[in-house]
DNA sequence: CGGTATCCTTTCGGATACTG
DNA sequence: CAGTATCCGAAAGGATACCG
């Protein structure tokens, strides 16, 4: 096994509380996958400020998400979207998906192998 | 978003301390995926007899390990495997390892697709 | 051999308050 | 609006000892 390895460092981020719904709401943003700090806190019912600022820190280190701050003018305008990189973990994710619904016969499917909806 | 989706579950107790690396190792195994308790425990150079006692049975609950116990002597023997969702799950990870090989330039690669040394 | 029990340290996340 | 700072309780994991 090698040291350091990349797989597992991944998983390590990944599974902190909240990560996964941050991901997943990024790619519920729409066609751009993009969504502001607020909208994102009103998504992501019962997270605080606190946390959601770190995950997004962790997320954009591992360049899994992307960020574009508006300074200009106030009040400051943020937004946070998911990189090529994020978008192809959420393919991953959905191998995972797959997964469950092959195994885990508690897992409810509702029929669109696409639903974004649905696919944690 | 499903309420106790088990992506989400499954999530939780893969992302364990340990918990995927004694997954790779019952995969090292052999052809029977196949370990008894005190090879995992000198595979897995750091981890302590209660923590992989926790992450096997952990493991057990959900499915992806089987356990066979030899009580008839002493001591004591008992074998633990990967089983099929186990398996399955595998197969997942070495999406994640590509999704690493592509995104993540620091990586390793050994350049065989089903090493099962640096899968991880 | 294959664990369990106990204690102790560290980490994480929730609550609340505050700021440019 | 978009965070940061501080404090606190819960939970996870390491160290060590012990048992059938």
């Amino acid at each position: 096994m090698h040291e350091g390895c990349t797989v597992y460092q991944t998983t390590q981020y990944l599974t902190k509380k909240w990560a996964l719904l941050v991901l997943f709401e990024l790619y519920k943003g729409g066609d751009d996958y993009t969504r502001r700090f607020s909208e994102l806190k009103e998504s992501l019912a019962g997270i605080t400020s606190k946390v959601l600022s770190q995950r997004l820190k962790e997320l954009e280190e591992e360049g899994l998400v992307g960020r574009r701050v508006d300074a200009e003018h106030f009040p400051v305008k943020s937004e946070y979207f998911l990189t090529e990189a994020g978008l192809g973990l959420i393919d991953v994710i959905k191998h995972l998906k797959q997964w469950a619904l092959t195994y885990k016969i508690d897992n409810i499917d509702c029929g669109n192998q696409n639903c974004k909806d649905c696919i944690l």
